[in-house]
DNA sequence: GTCTATAATGTAACCGGTTACACGTAACCG
DNA sequence: CGGTTACGTGTAACCGGTTACATTATAGAC
């Protein structure tokens, strides 16, 4: 918006033109009738002035910005590159613009201002934890749209929310590695507290183990947070407790690449010895050594859905489906012990 | 901006508090002096209220939205995780907000408007190809600011650049595939056409050659595109035509992960009966099968680097360096044929 | 005790669009 | 042929901030 002095503006194309603004605000919007001949003038003036509206003042007088916010909590994992691609096609295909805010600590807005909202924006997606309660109370009362992303909202508000099924497909990975592999002591990292996803994964996990009549060692469940070197650590970690384990459900697959390095320093054979599975599908688990196992969460969908219900959302539409689950897969590759084609 | 009718504006502060909107305004940007009895009665005020200013009449009023504009040309590439993370953190700092433009074939705004501007942003930063001459000459002339990001501006205009050494580090990886390991007959696959890392890199690497007396035979020289896929039937159409080579320098990392599925496909041993290379290091570098020995651009840094120069830009600064070029740095591991540690 | 500099505040124009309302003209209808 | 309707256009208020300029009160200088 740095527009110097002698910017050209609509009053500018409309004498030019020899019309009055209010014609050149029509032609542009196509919000009322225009002759064909003025819409020809005012076609070559434009080019000739090479005139651009000025969002703001635009913004200013209609109330709407056709930008949305995105909260992240941690911009650059390799998780976001799918989910950014989701949401950001998807709002193009609408004319949207998309203004990004990473969080780099958790809840760092908590009580301050929010670098997007109704002042910035028409809408916003909040991936898990990056919007507290407080503030999405504020939202909420102000009729503000938003959708969370991995995060259900608090009961009392009729935020929609997109995520990914996680408890059952833990639960069937983790059986999997039961039913197929024989695993009995399986180890489980969690993601970090305010994660969500980490929270339905260890349920679905230890249902598994209750299914097959199995008793947790408290022992066996330690933090990964979802990061290749907090889990890399605390595989040592269990190591040196003398904790015996046969295999590992990682989390995420972040945390996967932590243990398998890990498992590699103890001179542990994966799968051979220690079975590993992850989470996530990401990018790299083909590639790991060996190959991961892991759940395929369709990050990019999650993105596009996210992007959809906001826009329903600001153009009106109430809020029909709550929760959109997204189905998830178990993959099955090497690391669990399985030896796919 | 979706603000409800009957939103709070500094007038409704203003009189609640019984000041003028202009005290308020100088209590808020600490533009002018305000009396302490009133400060506080304002702070008080604007809580309750929970006032917040609306962007586009600010913005309206000083032309600067401190927000900047970053074209992409694919998003979601693990490639780009880094280099948002750079850019974010960087703007964030300085109190600037990031609205993010996807183009996703080449090209796409030739002709159009472009989606962020000086109607839009403060600036824009334009990755490679993402940002055609037309456009970046007629942003010139409003002397707008711009930065791009790997990729030299014309040389008639005085755009700075942030990117990356290349050619250097292609020679002397390059170089160490046949000092090192004896390699002879090395291919090479480029990225794509408008990409301009990988002249650079396909340069570094015929020196290379002629720097050892070896001839370039032009069968060694294919298409890949930086993709996996691409790659892939590049290697395989290669040894579908007899073609004979006994190192790969994929051009980038993405390449490389479908240069070792295709040799493994042909089961060509890596690193033993064939050496591969890449470049970037991506996150997934060190977990392919071997691990990949390749050059490690630090890809985070040039989004902090573009973010700062584009701020001083913003701020008025002069154009003092006009190529950022940041230096890269071979990582051996162990598709190469070496054994580190 | 007057003069001047400074602090604290108010008034109103302005940023660049949109849009309600008014107006004139031509087409259409019975 | 008068009356209604639709079309094409212009005037001016308005969106919610910022800021130049004017104004008053207060303190310090001489």
């Amino acid at each position: 918006m740095t527009r110097s002095r002698n910017s050209v503006t609509i009053r500018d194309v409309a004498k030019k033109a020899g019309v009055s603004v209010a014609t050149v605000s029509r032609y542009l919007n196509h919000t009322g009738p225009v002759s064909h001949a003025v819409s020809e003038r005012l076609k070559t003036v434009m080019t000739e002035l090479n005139y651009v509206p000025h969002a703001a003042a635009r913004n200013l007088a209609t109330h709407k910005s056709f930008t949305v916010g995105l909260l992240l909590s941690d911009i650059g994992g390799d998780f976001f590159a799918p989910l950014l691609r989701g949401i950001e096609d998807t709002l193009a295909e609408h004319g949207y613009d998309l203004l990004i805010s990473s969080t780099r600590r958790p809840q760092r807005w908590r009580g301050k201002q929010l670098p997007v909202g109704p002042h910035n924006t028409d809408g916003i997606l909040g991936f898990a934890d990056s919007l507290d309660e407080t503030h999405l109370h504020q939202l909420a009362e102000r009729h503000f749209p938003v959708v969370l992303i991995h995060r259900t909202p608090p009961a009392d508000l009729l935020v929609p929310s997109v995520t990914v099924e996680n408890k059952a497909a833990a639960r069937a990975i983790t059986s999997h590695l039961i039913e197929v592999h024989h695993r009995r002591r399986i180890l489980f990292l969690q993601g970090p507290p305010e994660q969500e996803d980490s929270y339905w994964r260890e349920t679905g996990y230890r249902q598994a183990l209750s299914d097959h009549g199995l008793t947790l060692d408290p022992a066996l469940v330690r933090r990964g947070d979802f990061e290749q070197q907090v889990a890399y650590e605390a595989i040592l970690q269990a190591h040196r407790e003398g904790v015996v384990f046969d295999a590992v459900f990682t989390g995420d697959d972040e945390a996967a690449v932590g243990t398998l390095a890990a498992l590699q320093k103890l001179h542990l054979a994966v799968p051979e010895e220690i079975s590993v599975v992850g989470f996530d599908d990401q990018r790299m688990a083909p590639y790991l050594t060996p190959p991961l196992t892991t759940v395929r969460a369709p990050t990019e969908l999650v993105g596009h859905y996210a992007a959809q219900r906001l826009l329903e959302l600001i153009q009106g539409g109430a809020v029909e489906e709550l929760l959109t689950l997204l189905p998830t897969e178990i993959i099955i590759r090497r690391s669990c012990g399985c030896s796919p084609s």
